[in-house]
DNA sequence: CGCCAGGCCGTGT
DNA sequence: ACACGGCATGGC
């Protein structure tokens, strides 16, 4: 016997998915023109919200700087004056910095060549740049190189706690065992279908994470809490 | 005024 | 391996 009814955690997940398809529809996600564009925005969203993010990026394309070349041009001083509305300049700016001189460095300068290289060492790459962690490399590879990764966010935490997405009592999951859970539950899926399936994922758990996972927990009117807390596997 | 945002990093256990 | 505080700015 489960916790809660009969459904596996993956199945739980999937079912949550399906609940925030029907909830939410197409999310369309990464709002950006542009691959290069995409690891702007995943930096500078980093505890900001997008709207912030935003700003900072509309300030980027008026100075013609959504480009590597664009960063690279851009003095430390004027880059951090125009990403400030995004916060953290001091350390978002010398990473963007940093980002485009590996970009140059290793790979031409070309966003393709980048993602032509094979996912797990690219992820490490990316994690040994200053300013990325798992989840911005794991945006990165999802949403600009077209890689089949999941992408944890601290919604996704709160929610594994809230629902009781694993087997046991609530607990506090690690980043891989999460990543592991939303693989899993997307494991029967075809190999060609992981990418959008994953993006479509982080989307949905963003869009409902906005509305009712607050810090403190306002779970209120949640579209997931009656029907994952259920006990029917509608699976 | 307060809390929060599509995290990461250094330090302490 | 985790928990914790700092980091900057804008919205509500």
């Amino acid at each position: 016997m489960r916790a809660k009814g009969n459904l596996s955690p993956p199945q739980r997940l999937r079912k949550m998915h399906r609940l925030l398809e029907e909830a939410y529809g197409p999310q369309h996600w990464w709002p950006a023109e542009s691959p290069f564009e995409v690891v702007i925005g995943a930096y500078l969203t980093q505890n900001t919200s997008w709207n912030a993010a935003a700003r900072s990026i509309a300030n980027l394309r008026a100075a013609g700087a959504l480009t590597a070349k664009g960063i690279r041009d851009l003095p430390i001083g004027q880059l951090m004056a125009l990403i400030r509305p995004s916060g953290f300049a001091t350390r978002k700016a010398p990473a963007l910095k940093a980002f485009v001189t590996m970009l140059d460095a290793e790979f031409d300068g070309s966003m393709d060549a980048l993602a032509a290289t094979p996912t797990n060492p690219l992820r490490v790459r990316l994690l040994a740049l200053p300013g990325v962690g798992p989840e911005t490399a794991d945006a990165i590879l999802l949403y600009a190189l077209n890689h089949p990764v999941p992408v944890i966010d601290e919604y996704l935490r709160r929610i594994a706690m809230r629902h009781s997405l694993e087997d046991a009592a609530p607990e506090r999951k690690g980043y891989e065992q999460l990543g592991d859970l939303v693989r899993a539950a997307f494991a029967a899926d075809p190999q060609t279908a992981q990418v959008p399936l994953l993006n479509q994922q982080h989307a949905l758990v963003v869009a409902v994470g906005k509305a009712h996972c607050g810090k403190v927990a306002r779970c209120e009117e949640c579209p997931l809490l009656p029907d994952l807390l259920s006990l029917t596997p509608a699976d």
